[in-house]
This record gives structure tokens, sequence and C-alpha cells, in this order.
DNA sequence: TATGAATGAGACTTCATTCAT
DNA sequence: AATGAATGAAGTCTCATTCAT
């Protein structure tokens, strides 16, 4: 029996975590929630099915987890988007949404597919309206440094098109005009 | 010779389709595909689950049944909305995605749920193509007609915003602004 | 209501219950006794499913009566065989057995399939332990005439080699030696 | 790390296994393939349903590994007729057979049952084909060793001869007349 | 006589979750 | 902390049989 110390607990602790995770959203992205099995996750992992239990409740607190890390990410990825010129930073959003649809179509695919699930997961609505609003707000406030008119409903309608470009993106993918929506977009809103 | 006319049997059938048809929209629209169960259409039916199959192939089925008779019905729709000034044909698209929205957010939830499992189910995925693809291009002659600028990148920027602006109002509903949406977007575009 | 004589009736049963039966044995005979859906023989016959009930107790009265008519016809088809040359006669059994095996292999086929449900249809059981001992005697009876040693055991011998040459056709088909077995069969037994 | 070590794993699972095989052999030779359900299995095993999915991919998977495993043990007490004296192995194999029969008739019919499934079981048919022809040639060897006419022909009834001896004996039972026909045989065969 | 809509029991299978070790 | 055997509820689907007409 050799005395594992508190850290060396965390440590493990934080690494099954982080494994788990990773697995879970991998695979949750790709083929959606429900048909994803706890044990494909497990096996993806390489953990045992029990071990997940001892750090996540159920499937949707592990689903919980995975949304509040991603939306920590994406917070993080949209701080690095802020300049001094507005423009240049509204340019900065449009650019990353564009480069993040097409990096990473699947997790738009999750977001939107959660976002549905308004009554089976109270917790998505909850943030989902939050996050909505704050982008608004802060759209908002870009357009009105740049002197667009009716900068509130304009961030209101960015804001719907970018999920409703990443639902069209994900379901024509080939088909849809992404480059020159993405030029089209920053010529309309950024060289104003 | 028959015991029950050729009309009888008719009429019978399509009463209990029709029953069917209705338990099932209701429920998948209202709590998804996969969180609706076979029994539970059947028992809000009215109905055995046997007799289910007597109409239907599979659960997949019906769903490919509940999703063309939707389309049928919104195609009806959308043709009502054709007038002979395209400002007033635009308005009436407008106005009819609003209402549709604020009467039956529930079906365009379904609509949107299935358009994400491409891989799943097919079928939905051509549908989804063909339709987005028509309606760019009649929104694009419209606003061409009308003499709005980039008629093209515009229409696309339309055909995304009914997604977009639909999921949003599912997430967020009171709190998102409709009416004024509505509004806004029938100014800009119909009284250009 | 046009009134329908006595007669009448009595050959439109016959002409259904023929239709039925001759469905019945095809489709079984195919695929199976539990692989054969009454709604399939119902269908393959032209009738409803409601009027097979009419003329059958069950599926498995079905089955039986299936079996005794297979049975006559084949009791008739032996008689044919009969000659006044025991190792003619012999040599026709051995003829219309392996003329049988290759015309009508399902036949065959359903034949033991039935006779390995001995717990499930017990009519079969009585009926083959009749017939089997019935042929038994007879073709030990020609074997005496012609003076073949050991009769009794050789006729054993026999039938037990119809059922076993039936069973490995069906397995093997193309690869057995039907053609060699029929030959050999003959000259070792009827020209002794 | 782990709880329970690799060996004691191996032990519960390898228990479990045997349990469920066993029950499954025991109701599926009785009572056939397609009239014994998992449901039956699980809890003539004294296991639930889901256990058994554990361990077999399908019902028609466990079925493969019964048949895997009873063939293996065919084979082993096959070798061990085996005597240098030809005469002396071929009476081990009539013995042998005989023997089988008389204590596991239940396991004769499932065999033949599955090889009546050709178009089911695919994997039957193959086997069987295989086992078929080695039989044959082996008997073959030996019957030419013994200096017995037409060693490939009279090969070939012998393996006819044990199906259909099985299948009758199934049938007739009591009223069969094995002990002669085991006599007679070996008389025949083995002291020419 | 004849129909076929309707039933309901039961089939196979999946999977989140528990628990002894 | 970690394992994976085991469970049981629930899912989709099939089919022999009944019955109103």
């Amino acid at each position: 029996m050799s005395p594992r110390s508190q850290k060396q607990i965390e440590q493990i602790r934080s690494q099954s975590i982080k494994k788990i995770l990773d697995a879970a959203f991998e695979l949750i992205a790709k083929h959606g929630y429900e048909a994803t099995s706890i044990s494909q996750i497990a096996k993806s992992a390489g953990v045992s099915k029990g071990l997940m239990y001892n750090y996540f409740d159920s499937k949707e607190d592990l689903l919980k987890e995975l949304i509040n890390n991603a939306l920590a990410e994406g917070d993080r990825l949209m701080k690095e988007a802020i300049s001094a010129d507005p423009s240049e930073t509204l340019k900065n959003i449009f650019v990353w949404f564009f480069n993040e649809l097409r990096k990473h179509p699947k997790q738009w695919r999750l977001i939107t597919e959660l976002m549905l699930k308004i009554d089976k997961f109270e917790f998505v609505s909850e943030v989902a309206k939050r996050k909505m609003g704050d982008y608004v707000v802060f759209i908002a406030g870009l357009l009105e440094e740049i002197g667009f008119p009716n900068p509130k409903e304009e961030a209101q309608l960015i804001s719907g098109l970018f999920d409703g470009i990443g639902i069209q993106y994900l379901v024509v993918h080939q088909d849809y005009p992404l480059d020159e929506m993405e030029t089209y977009l920053i010529n309309k809103y950024c060289n104003y």
C-alpha cells in the first residue's frame, strides 16, 4: 500500500476526467448525444464504465460538464478577437466563426442539437439564453461604434445568422457558399 | 361480396392513419424523434402498437410520412404568398414565416432537429437541400425584381436567417423580440 | 341475395381450400414452417386472412391438412411403382425416390423439418411412425421375394438411407453424387 | 490496481458463459432454435437477459458457439475411435455413433435441424459440407483397407445412414431396432 | 362466404446504472 | 481510485388470432 499524496490523487483524478471529457466530446459531437453510449465513451477514453460514475452522476451530468467546458473555451477564443478598432474586432469575430464552422462542424452540430432539447435539458436553455444575450449586446456595441444603422436589430440578425448559417452548412456542406458569405458579411458590416 | 365496402375500408384506414400521424406529429415535434416511443404514440393515438405497423413499415417510415405531409403543407402555404408585386410577395413570405413560428414552433423544432441527423436520415438531408436551394433562388428573384443590391447573397442571408431566428426563438421564446424582427426585416427588404 | 345451391357452396369451399393449401405448401416447403406467416399464405393464395380461419382452426391445423394431403399423394405415387416383378418394383421405388429428390427437394426439406418437431406436432410423429413401418415392411417383402439376404435389416437400412440421402443432398446439393448413388443402389439391390 | 484479478474475472466470465451455453444447448436441442427464446435461456441459466448480450452478440452468435463446441467435442471423440486395425476403427465408429444417438438424441436432433436451415445459417451449411466430406473420405479409406468392395460408394451410404438412422430413431424412438441395426452393420462391414 | 382492421403477447436487443471486489 | 459483471426497464417490431361488418 503506497500511500498516495493528496496532490497525486488530485492529478490522477483530473487526468481521468480529462480523458473522459475528451472522448465524450469527440463521440457525442460526431454521433449525437442519444447515439453515443456510456460504453463507447468508456472504451474510447480507456477507462471502465464504473469509473465514469465516480466522476459524473449520470450521462446527463457528463453532458453538462462538456457544455460548460466548451463554452468556457468559446469565451476564451472570443476574447482574443477583441481589438482597439471595432471594425477589426467584428471582422475577427466573423473570421473566427467561419473558421470554427470549417474546422469543427460537428461541434456546431452538437450545440445546435442540444439547443433543440430545451425541454429535456433545462441547463442548456439557461446557458444558451445568457450567452445569446451577451453576444447580441457585444456585437450591438461594436456596430454602434462603427456607426452602422440600427445596431441593435442588426446585432440580433447577425446572432441569428450564425446559427442559421451553421445549420445550413451542416446540411448542404460542399454546396454551401461559405467563403462567399464570409467575404460578403465582412464587407457589409466591417467596411461600412 | 365484401362485407365492408371499399369506401368504408378506405375511410377506416385514413381515420386510423390520421389518428396515428396526428399523435406522432404532436409527440415527436414536442419531444423529439428519439425521445418519442412507438408505445407512446400508439397510446396517444388510442390504437395498439401492432396497428401502427399495419400502416407504417417502421418508426422511420412513419417519420418520413410525417415530413412529407408537413412539407406539402408548407409548399401550399408558400404558394399562397405569391402576388404580382415582388415586394408584396416577399412581405407575405416574411409574415408567413413569423406566423408559422408563432403558431407552430414545435414544428420548426422538428424540422431543425431532423436536418441535423443527416447521417441517420438521408431522405431528410435530400429534401432539405432541395427546398433550401429552391427558396434561395426564389427569394433572390424577388430581391432582383425589387432592385435590392446583391440579391443572391442577401437571399442566402435571409434563408439562413429563417433557420437562425427559428432556433433562437425556440430557445429564448418569450425573450426573443419576434415582433420587432418581423417589422425590421419587412421594412429593410420590402420597402426598399 | 342470390341463393346459392348447396353444391355451389361446396365447390367454392373446396376451391378456396385448394388455393390455400397450394399456397401454404409452396411457401412452407420453401421457407419453413416458422418462417412462413399466415399473412404471406393468405396473400399468395389470394384470399383474406380471415377466410383461412374459416377452413382451418389454426396454423397448426393447416399444416396437418397439408401433411395428410402430401402423404396421400405419396401413397398414390408409390402404388404406381408396383409391378409384377419385385426387382422391377424396387427399382421403380428407387427411381421414384431419386426423381422426387431432384424435382422437389424443398418438399423433402419440409418433411424432414417436421419430423424433427415431434414434440411440437404430435400428429407428425404418429403419421411418420406408421408410414415408416409400412414402407419397411413393403420393401422387406420385395427383398425377400428377390432373395436378398437379411431382407428385414436391409429394408430398414434402405428406409434410413432415403432419409439420410435426402438430408445430405439438401445440404450439399451440387456436390452430392446423386446419380452415382442411384445407379449403385439399383445395381446392388435390384440386379441381385 | 484492478479490484478483481484478471484470473478472477476470467473465471466469472467462463462460469457465466458455461451456464448460458449449457442452458441454451439443453433448451435448443430439446425444442429447436426458433422455439427457444432468449428469455427462456436466460431464466434457465439463472442470469438476466441483458447478460447474454455481454457474451454473445446475438441469438445466432450464441448458436454458432454452441455448434462449434459440439463439433469440437465430436471431433475429439472421433479421434479416440482410431485404432491400428481398420476393422476395429470402423467398429469403434459404429459403436460411437450408436452410443451418441442413445445418450444424446437431442443433440442429433439439433444438428439435423440446423443442417436443414441452410438458407438461414450459412455457417452451418459450410461446416456440415466439410465434415461430411471428411467423414466419407475417412470411412472410404477404412473400407478400402478392409478390402470391402466399392469402398467409396459404401462410405457414402454409411454416411447417409448415420443421418437417416438418426432421424428415424428420433421419430420412432422406442420402436426403432437400434441394437439390431448396430449389430447388423458391424457384422456387415467390420467382419468382412 | 368473405374481409381486413385491430389486438396483444412475446420476440430480440440496447443501455444507463449499480455494486461486489 | 478502479473494474467490469450483472441487472432490468424500455425500445422496435412480428404475428397468430379475433371480430364487426
